[in-house]
Parts: C-alpha cells; sequence; structure tokens
DNA sequence: ATGAAAGCGCTAACAT
DNA sequence: ATGTTAGCGCTTTCAT
C-alpha cells in the first residue's frame, strides 16, 4: 500500500522533488519517460496527495467555506449554488458549516475554519447576536451575506439586499390592498431588526399606529409562522394583512389561517420574504420579495476569491430585490 | 501580529513544547505560573493554532464530512442535522459538500476530503451513477447513505431503508383507495430504480400492468414533478393516483394537478416519499413514506465515528419507514 | 534533467 | 517543570 511521494520516488526511482514537479505539472525539464513512469505508478498505486501537507507548505488550500446559520431553510442552499459556480471557475472548491443558530457551533466552525483550513469565508451569522469580534478578527479574508453588521466591522466584504427599504414596500403594497390589521411575524429580535423596522416606517408613513403587540418573533421557520397565527388571532381575530420575515414563515402562516378556515388574499393577505423556489408552488402561490439569492451567492464568492488570488479590497455591494406578486395578496 | 506558536513560546520566554502543551491541555507537570503566562499571551494576541499543521503530524483532523447531491432538497438538511448532532457528541466537526448531482464534483470533492482533509466521509452519491470504485477505495472510512450501492463495494458502511417495500406499501395503500390509473414520477433512471421496482410490484401483485409509459423519470425536484404530470395527463387524461419519487416531485405535481382544476384527493390521489418538513404544510396536507432522516444522519455518524475512534467494523443497518396519512390520499 | 536540503507549524517521545 | 529533537508529507530553491 503506496501512500506517499516518497514511495513513488522509490518506486520510479527518482526523487520525491521530482515527483512532486510532475504532479503539480511543474515539468517543463522533465524527461517524457520520467514523466510517464511516475504518473503510471501514481496511477497504479491509487495515491493521492495529501493535502494537509501541502497545505502547510503552500499556506493555502484552495478551498473557501460559508458558514450559515440554517442549512434547512431553502434561501442559503440557493447561495451555496451561487457560491459554488463562481468559485469552481476559479478552481476553489466549497464547503458548507451550518451552525444551527447556535453560537458555540458558529465559534467552533470558525475556530477551525479559520485556523488555514480555508483560504476565505463567507458568513451569515445566526440570530442569536453575540460579540463576534474576536471571530472575525482573525486573517483570513471575509465577506459577510445576507444578515448584516451594524458596528462596521473594519475590513469586511458585504453582499446584502436593503432589507428596511423592501420591508417598507411590502408593507406598503398590503396597505395599498386595502388591509388595516396588518401583523409582523419574525425571527430574531424585535429592535435590531430591519424587517420591523420597514414594517413600522410604512405604517407611520400610512398614519396608522405600529405597536408591538401586532408582532410575534421566533425562529425563521414554518413553525414559528404557525403559532404565530395562532398566538396573533387570538389576540386579533379581525388580521387582514400578515408580512413576514420569510418565506417559510410565512407557509407556516399560510397553513394556520387556512386551518382556522380563513381564506387567503380574500379574508387576510400574506407576504413573504426571500423567493425560495418552493413558494411559487404553495396554494395559493406566495406573494413576496425576491432576494437574488445566487447572485448575492455569486458576487460574495468572487469579491472573496478576487481578494485571496490578488488582493483586492473587501467592500460593500448593494443587490436589488424585487416584488413578486402571486396570489397571496 | 504574532503568529506561531513559536512566537508564543518566545513571548513567554519557554519553548514551543510547553507552549503546545498548554494549550492541548497535557499540562499537569506545567507550573501554574507558566500556564497562565501563556495563556495570557495567546489570549492577547489572538493565536489560533494552525490545524493544517496539527494535522500533518497527528494525522487527523477531528472533522468528518457529509457529500450529498442536493443540498437544496430539504431531505438533506435533515440528515445533516442527525450527523452534526451525534458527531458533536464526540468532539467531531462537520463540513457538508453539495455536489449537485455533478459526478465531477462528486470526484472532485472526494479528491480533497479524502486526502487527509477529513477522518471519514458520509455520502449520498448522485443519480448519474458512474463508477465510483475508484473514489470509494480511498483509505478514509466511508459510509454511504440513502442511495444504496447494488455491488457491494467491500469495507463501506450502509445505513438505508427498505425503499423498495415502502414503495410496495405506498402503491397498495392507493390500490385500496380505489385508484386504478396510477402513474410514477420519480428521478434518476428507471431499470436501477428501487423506487419503481416497488411500484411494478404492488401493480403486478394487484394483477394490473405496469408499463412504462405511465412513467415519469426526471430529477428528484419540483420541476420534475409538475412537468411530469403535464406529461403524462397529456396522454393519460383519467390518471386517479399518483406515486412520486420523493415529496419534493409530489409538490411539483400537486401544483399542476391543481392548475388543471383536478381536486386532490377526490379526483386524483397523491403519495410522496421522505417527509420533508413542508410536506404538513401543503394544501392538502401531502401523504408521504417517512424516512427517518435525522436518525439516518445519527446513525451514519456513530458508525462512522466508531470506526475513526476504535476500529469497529462498518456494517449495514436498515431503519423502519413509515406511512403518513394526511389529506392528500 | 534531476536531486539535496530546508522548512511550513505543530506534536510527542525522550531527555534533563 | 521544561526543553530538545525528530519528524509528519509536501514544495521549492539552488546545485549539479
Amino acid at each position: 500500500m503506496v501512500v506517499t511521494m516518497k514511495d513513488i520516488a522509490r518506486l520510479a526511482g527518482c526523487s520525491s522533488a521530482t515527483v512532486s514537479k510532475v504532479l503539480n505539472g511543474a515539468d517543463q525539464h522533465i524527461s517524457q519517460a520520467t514523466r510517464e513512469r511516475i504518473l503510471k505508478i501514481v496511477e497504479d498505486s491509487g495515491y493521492v496527495r495529501n493535502s494537509i501537507a501541502r497545505g502547510l507548505k503552500k499556506k493555502n488550500t484552495n478551498i473557501i467555506a460559508f458558514v450559515l446559520p440554517d442549512i434547512a431553510n431553502p434561501f442559503f442552499p440557493e447561495i451555496v449554488k451561487g457560491i459554488e459556480d463562481e468559485s469552481r471557475r476559479f478552481g476553489f472548491a466549497l464547503i458548507v458549516c451550518n451552525t444551527d443558530n447556535n453560537t458555540t457551533m458558529e465559534r467552533n466552525a470558525f475556530k477551525f475554519l479559520s485556523s488555514k483550513m480555508v483560504d476565505g469565508i463567507i458568513f451569515t451569522h445566526s440570530i442569536q447576536s453575540s460579540d463576534l469580534e474576536d471571530i472575525l478578527t482573525t486573517h483570513v479574508p471575509i465577506v459577510i451575506v445576507d444578515r448584516l453588521f451594524k458596528n462596521e466591522t473594519k475590513g469586511l466584504g458585504q453582499v446584502y439586499i436593503d432589507t428596511r427599504e423592501a420591508f417598507i414596500e411590502g408593507t406598503t403594497k398590503l396597505l395599498e390592498k386595502g388591509c388595516r390589521n396588518l401583523v409582523f411575524i419574525s425571527g430574531g429580535v424585535l429592535h435590531e431588526n430591519d424587517r420591523y423596522q420597514g414594517f413600522c416606517t410604512a405604517l407611520t408613513k400610512a398614519g396608522l399606529d405600529s405597536c408591538k403587540e401586532m408582532t410575534y418573533m421566533g425562529q425563521y421557520d414554518v413553525e414559528t409562522g404557525y403559532v404565530g397565527i395562532e398566538n396573533l388571532l387570538r389576540l386579533y381575530p379581525d388580521i387582514d394583512g400578515v408580512i413576514c420575515g420569510n418565506d417559510l414563515i410565512a407557509i407556516g402562516a399560510m397553513k394556520a389561517l387556512q386551518n382556522r378556515g380563513l381564506r387567503i388574499p380574500q379574508d387576510v393577505k400574506i407576504i413573504g420574504f426571500d423567493d425560495i423556489y418552493l413558494s411559487q408552488y404553495m396554494l395559493p402561490a406566495l406573494s413576496t420579495i425576491h432576494q437574488p439569492a445566487y447572485e448575492i451567492g455569486v458576487h460574495a464568492a468572487r469579491m472573496l476569491i478576487h481578494n485571496i488570488l490578488h488582493g483586492e479590497a473587501l467592500k460593500q455591494e448593494k443587490l436589488e430585490y424585487q416584488l413578486i406578486m402571486r396570489d397571496s395578496v
């Protein structure tokens, strides 16, 4: 069982330096005979080079990582695809780490990733915001995606959309359609929530009152949407519009509404956020605010890799959202 | 900017061996003073150890990988959670690699992972079956999950459910409910498809004919379900039951059916497979065959890690499925 | 055209 | 209680 380059070299009757050169294509000065001999042995022995050793020597791995908070939310896989496609163009592989919205796992992931395991990291932090200052002050380049950092941590790249504005637009649409008893259901914490701020701004602008009681906060998942509606409906039986922090929440909310015999959109209108691929398959098809997830991935990867390869500065990039009207409004 | 252990050692006035001991908790013989001094410096300098170097020396990384074919299918994230939870108990981190049902990416992933990047791999192969013999003959332990390998490749672990039997049961249920014009929509290739075989077996057992024309094969995604129904309906306007290779397909199929004005389950009954968390949120709630995805992840991780840690043999483990009747049948 | 040698940053056995 | 040392498997410069 052959394992190392040294073994290959011994079998081929040459030095490991020569083997290395052949395997890396730096073989302009290697005779055809030697090259073939080496390649043959490599092939036969099923040798694969130890990338750990290689990484140690070269100080890079050609791998980038995407650290995300919830792999079960279809929004993130869409970003993954964008990152993957772009990475591949540059010969980078992608690994993804799920933190399950758990700060400890987030720290762990960063610990092993930033210790030279990968050349760069794309990151969406969990909703349990905690100080990550220390963790982000590593020496691998990082680009933040989706959920922004308020305190402009230095040296981070960011690609994002204007969430607040998107929610103003979404809420306004519901208002235009005649809703007067709007509720807001989302994940995260109320006071540091862009989405909530957009909701309030729109309400205020329309001369309506936005009170905290018309709000339910949980996770960014279907259960939150479901129990959110159940709770809210108990307090406000005449809800006629709901705006959700993401599509998963909207899907859960629709189910709860339908279970209560409420018709969408006749009795209550509902709008989501993200535009995951399943939204159009709902009944009724969900109206939502489209985030260009795939493009976010592409842009993030491109920025990161340009930094890794050519030291180009990491910057802030804003992408555009789009209101998609389907049948739930 | 401090970077290496040597730097820490210099600052602390000791050797890097001492630093290493402290950082690894092998410090029974280190004086409290030295320990504290070192820890302080590590803290202040933001030092993180180079896990590449460590991995090279120790010949392990305490990382396992899950290589999966489609990160956008919610079935896999559920497995991820099982793997994660179990891995964590043993101090292993998990990275996931998406192959997008693409053989080239599959090979690439294995190439860098098996070259000592990770201590073990959990793997669901893509539907483009190709010979992976060479790739699976690496020296890192592998456990296959979900989609089985026919040719019992030696030395691989497997955790699976009896798909064929599950589809017999599902199909039979539809038959019992009175369906006589069943169609089958799935991903992959017809002749090497367990799911299809289960479908046929049930039909034959009931004295019905299973013909290839009542079948549509594509990917394991919603689009396949949608266009599958559109195509099939063109040929067989009187379809009264559809059995799907997974829930995503079923969701797409439901939409197509509903768009045609067909009522579920009155006009046509439909059954899925996997029981992804969204299925119960569909309208009507999707009846499906539950795969214990989380447990599959747990079992796979446990088997893999036991092998890594104690050399326990990789084996075959069969888990149980369960027919879940909701409102689509 | 090929090889010798140094060293990437860390660990662990073996001194002291 | 701490340090010395010898690598882990690879790449790369510099000789030859």
